[in-house]
DNA sequence: CTGAAAGCGCTTACAG
DNA sequence: CTGAAAGCGCTTACAG
């Protein structure tokens, strides 16, 4: 390739000063008009590639900020991301993206990653069992850091995620109003804030309609559509025959369902499927899927902007921000069959 | 937060040349022992972070590899990015993701970017409509680029993805020889070398078993599992009532089976569908989908090794890499029906 | 409106 | 085995 054209190879051959370049490529009105628009013209002869790592070595400002998840692949993070990059592109900022795959260490490798290349923040919904320093590492290197979909105690984080106690009670209490009594819980772990905060909106609405909590009937399990569907054989050899079954999300329902037709039974007529999130994939599967709407383009929008913000200075007050889920209702619900 | 940690503050507090503990730091032989000990104690007890986009201005290396395709959200895509993202973790690269959403610009303002960044190399799935300058800016700028799952004519960039044209007869032959003559094929555009291989490899087929090839069977559109739900409404409706479908992808293929029990049929009886990819959800749709391996873990693998490879300096031929398509037989096919 | 000069935090010959 | 010094390509006071 040829020699590297930068700021003072458009100076030489313009006899000017890099200065002037410089503050012309940023459009500064300092620069005459006629001037700047020499010098962006020859920069675009001459095939100019800004340095952004000169610059912000210099300015300590990267233009880079972090998102981690834990898998970018479940379709419920990719649609908080999909929100973040609308988002950010708008402003010119670029994203590096990586999954943690609740990996404490690939989380904390990303962190230190992010810290080196001088990211000006960080948006995560953090590995299960993360020690707050690691969030304090970013902090205290001036990296700010927003939670997106789970929070985590004792640390002034902004947080943006659904309200789950509230969104699972709505399933809970649809199915309830159905008729259904026997009613399990499938997929999903106590290990995340959200694990428990669902587990406990279910609890919450079976105990205020009165039905007795069985704890035979929470299959906890992976948050997948293998998951669901190798819940499927425990759940239908449960001895309480439960009717109806809460799902940690539409993945694991969506699994679920499929075990159930597998097994010849058909979901929303022998058995009523819940899922969680509002997955674009949910009202095309079959049967539509019953859920309930997590709001995760508004999470990924807010946590974004709410970024952006304190970037560029604001002090909004930190804490959690609560989106209200909202049910859906479809086809893979119906009245209990006696 | 406290005054920042550089190399230069290392070597006050411990009455050493920043040189020493630059090369310390980086494990250089030509430090002493206890030396290189005594700094890497030091660094963790005052918390250095090394500065990469100081390291990388001096070195012009960053160890960034930028990588964009069409959308990350598509598994597909997914799986070529998590066998990317294992090859280059363990290299210790970062690597920076964008979807283009087939947007030549989207796609030219990340490679800009990238280049900005000193991006060592890009992995990319070009955008439709790619100009041949937009990859040539690229290696023109010292930024080697290697393809996957999509091909672009006159250039000279290793691509890999899998053959398409043999994959999708495969497809078509399994069909045929289950007796079925009248097959649509479903989804995908003509706009891509993929789309284009993809239509070709099922003419051959049908062809070669003397059946006529007939326009009206093939239903071009979105590919995804709402595009081949979509598509449901005109297969069924189409005047050949065709006993089989070839769809694009593993997605559509279950749109469209979700689409054809919608309709009260059942898929893998009444009308016999195949898939591609062999996607890790193929096995348990419902029926589970008869579909080809497209191999896109070995895709990732292979594309980011011949990459870093690259970046080492080795000068493996450019050209196409083509990985073989297999045959994965399940449910959603059989029989035909008189 | 434009220029000369310092400095961001590293690495790399080179010297000792 | 360790140090002094130059330089990567920008931006930013400061001067004129």
């Amino acid at each position: 390739m040829a020699q590297k054209v930068k700021l003072s190879t458009i100076a030489e051959t313009l006899g000017l000063s890099t200065a002037t370049i410089s503050l012309a490529l940023r459009d500064s009105p300092l620069v005459a008009a006629d001037t700047r628009e020499k010098i962006k013209e020859q920069a675009r002869v001459l095939g100019y590639i800004y340095n952004r790592r000169a610059a912000s070595l210099r300015t300590s400002r990267s233009g880079i900020i972090g998102v981690v998840v834990h898998d970018i692949m479940n379709p419920f993070y990719g649609e908080i991301l999909k929100a973040i990059e609308t988002e950010l592109d708008r402003s010119r900022h670029t994203f590096i993206l990586s999954n943690h795959y609740d990996s404490v260490d690939k989380q904390r490798m990303f962190v230190e990653t992010l810290l080196q290349l001088g990211g000006d923040g960080v948006i995560m919904s953090p590995a299960i069992g993360t020690p707050p320093e690691d969030v304090l590492l970013c902090e205290n290197n001036g990296m700010p850091a927003i939670f997106v979909a789970r929070s985590m105690e004792g640390l002034d984080v902004p947080i943006y995620r659904g309200d789950d106690t509230y969104g699972i009670s709505l399933a809970t209490n649809h199915l309830i109003g159905l008729g259904h009594r026997s009613i399990a819980m499938i997929g999903g772990t106590d290990q995340t804030s959200t694990g428990r905060d669902r587990y406990q909106g279910y609890v919450n609405a079976l105990r205020k309609a009165g039905i007795e909590v069985d704890p035979g009937l929470r299959i906890p399990g992976p948050r997948t559509k293998q998951g669901g569907f190798e819940a499927a054989v425990n759940f239908l050899s449960l001895p309480q025959k439960p009717t109806a079954a809460v799902c940690w999300n539409d993945l694991v329902a969506i699994g679920l369902m499929n075990g159930i037709a597998r097994a010849g039974l058909v979901p929303g007529q022998d058995i009523s499927v819940t899922g969680y999130d509002d997955l674009e994939e949910a009202s095309i599967a079959t049967p539509s899927l019953t859920t309930v709407w997590n709001g995760q383009a508004e999470v990924g929008r807010l946590a974004a902007r709410a970024l952006l913000d304190k970037l560029a200075g604001s002090h909004e007050p930190d804490g959690i921000h609560l989106i209200k889920p909202e049910m859906r209702i479809r086809q893979s619900t119906g009245p209990i069959r006696r």
